[in-house]
DNA sequence: ATAACATTGTTATTTTATTAACAAGTAACG
DNA sequence: CGTTACTTGTTAATAAAATAACAATGTTAT
């Protein structure tokens, strides 16, 4: 099988799981098939790009009928998801750590928030949502006894830089980081970072634009 | 004055933005005089990227001294900001919703949420953090009185759709959406997504790459 | 049947973003 | 003072991403 061997573009990843979710929706509202000109309207790009994606995993639709919503789902299945599943754990359940683990719960099956780690006793051997919290004291043993490769960091920005530490030690393989606070990781770990006062920024910037103030 | 008219390249305000971020803890920390390489180290890009955006907003350094922090501090502002600030009302003050308004209370002079809006009667008129929590029918009263230019949508995908075009509707320039659900709204109103899943995934699928899954 | 049309798949082109290259110039040091 | 070393600013080159162009071909209408 060669599908999939060369990594894909970044962009195209993302598009990929943006796809997926709606093409979910539309195979639930009984859609079997589905246009390029749809699936880009959607998604506010042109239909090329879409084909052109989809031209990059190597599927093929079929002409006037465009492409076949549940075959197009499990080969983005294959792509972005391993057999077995990744595990994922949040540092720091506080207001957004628990609010991503309700948000998260039994979601996607293939990727699965299997532990919390907080450093406040109150919350430790505490549920959330169905998530057990543990003492970060226990990263290293939980991380590994659980299986987890992807760790999601939503600790006081102060913390970030240990926590991420402490991860790439015990092992992690993947990082979404939520702080503020910029990290260095081993670079033998994938490190993604969101900030939601830059969105918001952007945002700002493109309507201060707009008016031409 | 000419600085600043035309419009910056997407990623350069993005990067604007993060560099701001730091610079201010560099100044806090009373650092006065920073060099690019400091700078791109910071965010993982290189030097000549940071004196390339730096160059498109038009400001110099000194040679074999830097920039002077406070200076570059305040002409992103020039460049991000307006003069008067811009307001910002959450719709949907749920989990997602009070954890951002929580986040971002007294973060930002320049940018700041001023109301929250929901449909349950029992968060209406209550304080979350400062910000007061208005019902969900008084959006286009409130965001006028208010003078609220830019929404951030929390609500439940279901809900997206109808809180997004009542907000282009009451006026609103700028909407950064938190749910799954794309919208349309007009061209005019300047939209962005985030899908906390869709990082995720990525995360997800490069940690698969790497494992050679 | 045949023409007109719609839609895919792919290559070519353009645009945007990043990186490299290097001239210019200043601080520090002798 | 003169030299060395470093850092900026900018232009040139490269790479990545998006768009356009269009051939191929199945579908529908006549
Ligand atoms: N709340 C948001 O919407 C939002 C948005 C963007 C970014 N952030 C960032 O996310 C982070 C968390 O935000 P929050 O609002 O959830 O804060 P919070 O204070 O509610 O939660 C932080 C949690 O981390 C725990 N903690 C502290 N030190 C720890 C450690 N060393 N190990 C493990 N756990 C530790 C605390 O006990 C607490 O439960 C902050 O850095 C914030 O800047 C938050
Ligand atoms: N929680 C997260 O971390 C997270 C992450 C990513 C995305 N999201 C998305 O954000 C949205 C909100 O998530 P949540 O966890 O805060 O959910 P939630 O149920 O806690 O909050 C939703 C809030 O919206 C209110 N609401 C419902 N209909 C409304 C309407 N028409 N107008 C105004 N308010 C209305 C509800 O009363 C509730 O308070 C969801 O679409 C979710 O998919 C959440």
């Amino acid at each position: 099988m060669v599908i999939s061997s060369k990594t894909l573009p970044d962009k195209t990843v993302e598009r990929l799981s943006q796809y997926r979710r709606n093409l979910l929706i539309c195979l639930a509202k009984g859609k079997q098939h589905i246009f390029s000109h749809e699936i880009a309207q959607l998604h506010h790009i042109t239909p090329v790009q879409v084909r052109r994606d989809i031209m990059l995993i190597g599927y093929s639709g079929t002409l006037r009928k465009g492409y076949d919503v549940k075959e197009l789902i499990d080969l983005i299945g294959k792509i972005l998801d391993t057999d077995e599943g990744l595990r994922v754990g949040v540092i720091g359940v506080g207001n957004l750590g628990r609010s991503l683990i309700g948000y998260f719960n039994g979601k996607r099956s293939k990727l699965s928030i299997v532990a919390g780690f907080d450093a406040n006793p109150d919350k430790v051997d505490k549920v959330y949502a169905g998530v057990h919290c543990y003492h970060f004291d226990k990263l290293s043993e939980i991380i590994a006894r659980e299986n987890i490769s992807i760790g999601i960091i939503t600790v006081p920005a102060e913390q970030a830089a240990d926590v991420a530490e402490k991860l790439v030690i015990a092992g992690i393989k993947g990082i979404l980081n939520f702080t503020p606070k910029p990290l260095n990781v081993s670079p033998h770990v994938y490190l993604q970072e969101y900030d939601m006062v830059t969105s918001l920024e952007k945002v700002a910037y493109f309507v201060k634009k707009q008016a031409g103030i």
